[in-house]
DNA sequence: ATAATCATTGACGTTTACGTAAACGAGGAC
DNA sequence: GTCCTCGTTTACGTAAACGTCAATGATTAT
């Protein structure tokens, strides 16, 4: 335990650029060690990129993200923080409620074209085997 | 039926401004006919402005919306087309099912830690009471 | 020792999805 | 007749999330 990862590593095993994850430091998403200049990857910020990528793909924006993990911080000491956070994450449910709504009525909007499609070509193909016959 | 709606009325049913319709439009994803310069909305147009607010919550970019639309509107026609619209579908059916999967994660991550936030709020309240008692 | 690979910072560029302001016309309300 | 409210176009502005050099330095491979 208590690996430590560079900025390489990370960025191979979530196949992003090592740009994003500069970035993601810059907006204090993560905040790696340094051994002189080079920055040092814990366990920590390999979590923490988890969960931001995880984010990013449901399209929330990264100061949302930032503002959760923040709030988890300083909600291990301070009690207003502790209901702060749970707030947030309340609302953040909320959405994603919304968005498992949104995805449950899309996917039964693909299944029923993607049914309508494949009925057509076959059919189709039927009408180019009379023409071939 | 066949009803028609300024640009306002839709404004205010889905709750966006003008200008994000007039993008839209602008965009290709709405094409609403004009009595001079006024546009005038179909039901078609409203089903369209729906369908991509759906896409727009889930992070989709306005381009695939459009190619999407465009792709179902050629289908109808063109064999070649029926197929390419299909593997859109199915394309669009993974980005959706990765999105469902990270979407659990997180309902339950949050569930998790609203639990212990609440125990800990709780914990606390007892603490309180006894200094009161 | 020289090339390849990995790291850094700095800074400007780009795309997306609108916001926002300016300047204007048409139709009702009072 | 003038003030709202609604509509239009044109066009510049902006925030987010990186991309893309450029210039530089430390390690490693051969």
């Amino acid at each position: 335990m208590s690996a430590v990862y560079s900025i390489r590593d990370l960025a191979r095993e979530f196949a992003v650029t090592t740009r994003t994850i500069r970035h993601y430091e810059e907006q204090g998403l993560l905040s790696p060690k340094r051994e002189g200049a080079v920055r040092v990857f814990s366990n920590r910020d390999r979590v923490r990129l988890k969960l931001a990528l995880r984010g990013k793909r449901l399209g929330f924006p990264l100061n949302e993200i930032r503002e959760l993990f923040q709030l988890y911080d300083l909600a291990k000491d301070e009690k207003g923080q502790l209901m702060e956070f749970l707030a947030k994450l309340e609302k953040r449910r909320a959405t994603l409620e919304q968005q498992r709504e949104d995805i449950a009525v899309m996917l039964n909007e693909i299944t029923f074209f993607s049914g309508q499609c494949q009925r057509l070509i076959a059919s189709n193909a039927n009408k180019e085997g009379q023409k071939a016959a």
